[in-house]
DNA sequence: GCCGTTTTCGGCCCGACTGTTTTCAGTCG
């Protein structure tokens, strides 16, 4: 089982255990410790092979979470979570998940009028029995909230959230009043999926920008509105945060609104220890305000330098800050290339001339067309369609005067043995071998880590391709010991794909970072099937940012011929 | 339930918004 799951499962019993009415601070150690288990980069079952004392290092696991998790590999169950599910009705936690609705709310409708879950709560609230509960104001509110709720059960992938989000932005830009506004939250953090919009306005006119921000369009349900904030639903269900702070107060309103949580939770800690408050409207020795104005002074305040928002997790980032060792993360603009992208001559809908367009746009100096060798053409002689592609390429090359130059590449199917589905004349012939897994996914990780380290060790193969094969809402990432793999990659002098294709964003963070860590070559990609596509580079780069990435071991932050030579100089050594 | 340059008990981030609460509990981010 995965680190996330075993994660939910101590989200589920902190919801229990304060539905049940135990210590509030239980429950709060139970969701640290799914958080810390969600960021883990290593898989829980080989620390678990230490014991309790291996996996009582990790911060936020004691001696009791410990335990679970250990009865939890052993057994399969949490016996305090099985415990606590019988104890309450069965569908309690879907009705704590509607918004407005906590445990202590969740208790009152189940004993008074007998709701155990989304069903029951709907007919409680519409026939008005709830009105005894909750009052009519909260009883209307919820109603109109659960009806919106089904729309809105998933996180949305960042690369959907990214274009509205900033629509949006640009919107709430043009309503008076307003001076700075900025979009912040996960979307900042560049967090592969997220819960909702959190914008941030600097304004001497808080009431007067919250009410034309209600009038906005795009707003389906008014939630909550205040005097400096208001959180609303669109009418896709996805929620939106808009928070107002006086212009004096715009750094600490940025890290209020950036986040995340833990992150905030840390540095208030940290703010209380050295005997200052921080809050959003800045960092305070008793009623002085120290510094409110920019990020940079807010983090000076507290003794750090400026720390950026993909890093901002509480996972390492204020130890590294601390001691001077903060990454100097790679950015947009020092990527010269796309490594990954298809055109008409298999599954992309753009030709390799409207490809090389768009990569001009981009100000590329290079552009990996990697159709996959099992579609060329018509399929049924890959390597002859190969060869009238080399042409087009060489000769399209030969026009643009190599400005951007295309590189003649391919993507290969990666079999379940880890063999390489395509001819080995085409496969010297590239320029550029990706191999990717797009089938047999969901193989025991012992067998899914030889097959792909037998791809890695073709001699032919450059990039392994989105190694996890995640797909948003279709596939969960394969299973497999990653560390072993991006090892053997290093040995290799072989690269791995951070791809950042929406729907895939591979590998997921965590999984990330241990590529980082590896030492191993990245390649950033977009998978682009069409021109337009070539946009995601930006997300490729956030998750790269949120492994910690620099722009050493990323090949296409080197130039046309460096990356050339690279492959020159791999290919001359496999 | 976790944790410790205020170490094995006594703390645990901080503020905004809602409702009907005349002083605050519940919920959320």
């Amino acid at each position: 089982m995965s680190n996330e799951a075993i994660a939910q499962l101590f989200l589920e019993l902190a919801d229990l255990t304060d539905y049940v009415g135990d210590s509030p601070f239980k429950s709060r150690a139970y969701r640290q410790a799914a958080r810390v288990l969600e960021t883990l980069q290593t898989p829980i079952e080989t620390l678990a092979e230490g014991g309790a004392d291996a996996l009582e290092t990790i911060p936020g696991i004691g001696e009791a979470i410990a335990e679970k998790i250990l009865a939890y590999l052993h057994t399969g169950v949490i016996p305090k979570r099985e415990q606590l599910l019988q104890q309450v009705p069965h569908g309690i936690l879907e009705v704590m998940a509607v918004p407005g609705i906590g445990a202590k709310t969740a208790r009152q409708l189940h004993e008074q009028l007998g709701v155990s879950d989304l069903q029951s709560l709907r007919k409680a609230l519409l026939s008005g029995v709830a009105d005894a509960v909750l009052g009519a104001k909260k009883r209307e509110r919820l109603l109109r909230l659960v009806e919106l709720k089904h729309k809105a059960q998933r996180r949305t992938p960042l690369g959907f959230a990214l274009p509205r989000g900033r629509e949006l932005l640009q919107a709430i830009q043009q309503l008076e009043g307003v001076g700075n506004a900025l979009l912040g939250g996960s979307v900042r953090r560049m967090q592969e999926d997220v819960g909702d919009l959190d914008y941030l306005v600097a304004t001497a006119q808080p009431e007067r920008v919250l009410e034309a921000f209600l009038q906005l369009p795009q707003i389906a349900e008014v939630y909550s509105q205040g005097a400096n904030r208001a959180q609303v639903f669109l009418s896709d269900g996805l929620q939106v945060d808009l928070k107002t702070v006086p212009s004096q107060s715009w750094g600490a309103g940025m890290l209020y609104i950036t986040g995340s949580k833990a992150h905030s939770i840390r540095l208030r800690q940290r703010a209380i220890e050295q005997g200052l408050k921080l809050n959003e409207y800045g960092v305070w020795r008793g009623t002085d305000c120290l510094a409110s104005e920019t990020e940079d002074a807010m983090y000076t305040a507290l003794g750090l330098p400026w720390i950026p928002p993909p890093l901002r997790e509480d996972s390492g980032e204020l130890e590294a800050a601390e001691q001077g060792r903060l990454p100097e993360l790679v950015r947009l603009e020092q990527v010269r290339g796309d490594l990954q992208s298809h055109s008409t001559w298999s599954d992309g809908f753009n030709t390799l001339e409207e490809l090389a367009q768009t990569a001009v746009v981009l100000g590329y100096e290079y552009l990996a067309i990697t159709d996959h060798a099992h579609m060329l053409g018509d399929q049924s002689d890959p390597m002859t369609a190969f060869e009238q592609r080399t042409r087009a390429i060489e000769q399209l090359n030969e026009q643009l005067g190599g400005r951007p130059y295309l590189i003649n590449a391919i993507e290969v199917n990666i079999l379940a043995d880890g063999t390489l589905f395509a001819p080995e004349k085409l496969l010297r012939g590239a320029q550029l071998v990706l191999a990717g897994v797009h089938d047999h996914h969901g193989l025991p990780a012992e067998q899914m880590t030889q097959r792909l380290i037998r791809a890695l060790e073709h001699p032919a193969v450059d990039i392994l391709a989105h190694p996890t094969g995640r797909r948003y809402g279709k596939r969960p990432p394969n299973d497999a010991d990653w560390e072993q793999i991006f090892t053997r990659a290093r040995v290799l002098g072989k690269a791995v794909e951070i791809n950042g294709y929406p729907t895939r964003m591979d590998p997921p963070t965590p999984i990330a970072r241990l590529l980082v860590e590896s030492g191993a070559w990245i390649a950033l990609g977009t998978d682009a099937h069409a021109a337009r596509d070539l946009q995601a580079m930006e997300l490729a780069v956030g998750l790269a940012q949120r492994a910690w990435a620099t722009p050493e071991r990323i090949l296409n932050t080197r130039s046309r011929d460096a990356l050339l030579q690279w492959l020159r100089d791999r290919r001359n050594a496999s």
